[in-house]
RNA sequence: GCCCUUGUAGCUCAGGGGAUAGAGCGACCGCCUCCUAAGCGGUAGGUCGGCGGUUCGAGUCCGCCCAGGGGUACCA
């Protein structure tokens, strides 16, 4: 309906610059948009205000010849001068009737479209390290990132949704050694636990499944492990102590035992992860594992490259990329002193590859602390050819926990971490992806647990469900007073008894919604589709209390079956695409 | 210090150049013989952090200041 507007004002542009009052050079950036006040109409344009320089004209004096270069419209039934000069669009309301058998008819596909027209785009997101269970600021990116991504594919992206996997890196080996520990003290062993390990319960239980199923066959003497090793803090470095311990266990264990330990706590808390997600309802086409672009030989050959590119020194023993050079506030490093590439290096190799696979956009979701990380890797990107702007990095700020008024502490070292597994089963999946979706990202959110937990009128997932289990149980109750109900659109005639100010604002929200879909999906914003349906299912709750559906004027009836159901999609559709169910009875 | 981000109703937040600044919660007053009261109506509540600019027009853009949060590793 937006569009078609435009396109009004857009013909109404080029008929005045062939009549000779514009200049053919001038292109308005102009706008068209929803009036907030009805008496404004349903659609107002700023052109006039844009053009009044340009014409040498007042406002209204120049919105006055736009109005008469407009073409006539079916759906428009006429056209304000109001206010400065704005241009108001009266809808005529046929085009409202006819908009609810096309919502009808196109059921689940309502608000669906080809804007995208097949743009491949890339969504990675969560990307936790597997080095423990997802806590509650995973839960906001997976929320969040699956929204979008659901989001874009609604109007017509091709969507990839991604995982990336950090499974190669320093804190990997420090899961292993953690794991190991723990094993060894079920196996009777007496060792102080580094304070740099994970401490969370979950590696005791990868310990016991490693004890369960090999018993000793790993078991070495603590005066063995602590022979020659450093002390751990306070008294000693604990980042010098666990890296040591790294190298004892490697050491005492040999390669293949080391990586058996290694990859059994990958696993595991891989399958926790997943299983986790699944259940949250986020469903990836990939997961990408950092440690096949180190065995591939991607990372080498993408430091050759960068190498090549000239955009690469050498100082004290390390390698550096001159990411500086491109508005980075420093140079980084890629390779370490120590030979080791960086963990940049590999996201840089990465991201080179997600470039390779073809697609035309890569959206990254990354938690609030990796901001300061966006400018050397669209650095890295444009050192080795690629356009930057390819990369568009969406920032999700922290989660803070509250239980009532007290904080809860969420560090994963410390164990005492809310995990999303805890969350969902307290506040039910539903309630956690709203609640997370319904902020936008780059703000810190308050999670009150108690709150969100609380089953009451407080939480609006409920208001927005329960709008459309009402509608469904008035179908039920025709039923049951055995009313027919026809399943399609019914003629104009009928639906123009659909005329009280109720119906008449429900309606034009419903026509709203592909326009809140596509500017949700093109901002990356799920948050204007939650504030949307809760507007909608005000709308509905309104309508519902001042207006009988199940009437004898069987027309009258029909009509307003007609809307509630057209109602009924829309929340659904919507709801859907947050994923949460739109239930039948509550 | 430098970079990013936020400051809008008692609380949590929408609104990101347009016409009288909104919602939910909380407070107060009402509404079930009637399709689900997990609902609806009404009242109260604001110098849009401050100052200065840009223009026909500024919560909205720019500059400075104040206040919160985050970042500033040869960690990932």
């Amino acid at each position: 309906m937006k569009s078609k507007i435009r396109q009004l004002v857009a013909t109404a542009l080029e008929h005045m610059v062939t009549a000779g009052l514009l200049d053919a050079t001038t292109k308005p950036i102009f706008t068209v948009e929803r009036t907030r006040d009805p008496s404004h109409g349903d659609f107002a344009s700023n052109l006039a205000l844009i053009l009044a320089k340009p014409l040498h004209l007042k406002p209204r004096a120049a919105a006055k010849i736009i109005v008469d270069a407009i073409p006539s419209s079916p759906i428009v039934s006429h056209i304000d001068v109001a206010g400065p000069g704005f241009i108001n669009f009266h809808i005529d309301n046929t085009a409202f009737l006819e908009l609810l058998s096309e919502i009808l008819t196109e059921d689940a596909n309502y608000g669906r479209s080809n804007q995208g027209a097949g743009t491949s785009i890339q969504v990675e997101f969560v990307s936790a390290n597997p080095t423990g269970p997802l806590h509650v600021g995973h839960g906001r990116g997976a929320a969040y990132g699956s929204v979008v991504a659901n989001l874009l594919e609604t109007i017509g992206f091709k969507v990839h949704r991604e995982y990336y996997i950090n499974d190669a890196g320093r804190q990997m080996d420090i899961l292993a050694v953690s794991v190991w520990i723990r094993y060894l003290e079920l196996c009777g062993e007496t060792l102080k636990f580094p304070s740099n390990g994970y401490h969370g319960d979950y590696v005791w239980d990868i310990a016991a499944n490693l004890h369960r199923k090999h018993g000793n066959d790993y078991r070495h003497a603590n005066t063995e492990i602590y022979f020659d090793l450093p002390l751990d803090a306070p008294d000693g470095d604990k980042e010098q102590f666990i890296d040591a311990m790294i190298a004892k266990a490697k050491k005492l264990l040999g390669p293949t035992n080391y990586r058996k330990i290694f990859n059994l706590g990958l696993d595991i808390i891989l399958a926790d992860i997943r299983d986790d997600l699944g259940h949250f309802g986020v469903h990836y086409d990939t997961w990408y594992y950092e440690s096949g672009l180190v065995t591939s030989g991607a990372i080498d050959k993408c430091i050759e490259q960068l190498k090549q590119s000239g955009y690469v020194y050498e100082n004290a023993g390390a390698l550096w990329f001159k990411s500086s050079a491109f508005g980075d506030e420093k140079d980084r490093v890629v390779v370490r002193e120590n030979g080791q590439s960086t963990y940049f290096a590999s996201d840089i190799a990465y991201h080179l590859d997600k470039l390779n696979r073809g697609f035309d956009k890569i959206i990254d979701i990354w938690g609030a602390d990796h901001h300061g990380y966006i400018p050397r890797m669209k650095a890295a990107l444009q050192a080795l050819g690629h356009d930057p702007s390819k990369l568009e990095v969406r920032l999700v700020q922290f989660v803070v926990l509250y239980l009532g008024k007290v904080r809860v502490s969420m560090s994963t070292r410390s164990g005492e971490f809310e995990t999303l597994r805890v969350l969902r089963k307290e506040v039910t999946s539903e309630a956690a992806r709203f609640f997370y979706v319904m902020r936008t990202c780059e703000q810190q959110f308050d999670f009150d647990l108690e709150l969100a937990k609380s089953k009451s009128a407080d939480n609006p997932i409920y208001y927005i469900q329960y709008a459309h289990a009402r509608i469904r149980s008035v179908f039920r109750q025709a039923a049951e007073k055995g009313i027919a109900v026809e399943q399609g659109p019914c003629p104009l005639a009928t639906l123009k008894l659909l005329n009280t100010a109720q119906e008449q604002a429900i309606l034009r929200t419903l026509s709203r919604y592909p326009e809140v879909v596509e500017s949700a999906a093109l901002q990356y914003e799920p948050h204007q589709l939650t504030y949307y349906l809760q507007a909608l299912a005000n709308e509905f709750h309104v309508y519902y209390n001042s207006h009988t559906f199940l009437v004898e004027d069987a027309h009258l009836r029909t009509a307003r079956l007609n809307i509630i159901r057209a109602v009924a999609v829309v929340l659904r559709n919507g709801l859907n695409l947050i994923g949460i169910s739109a239930p039948e009875s509550m």
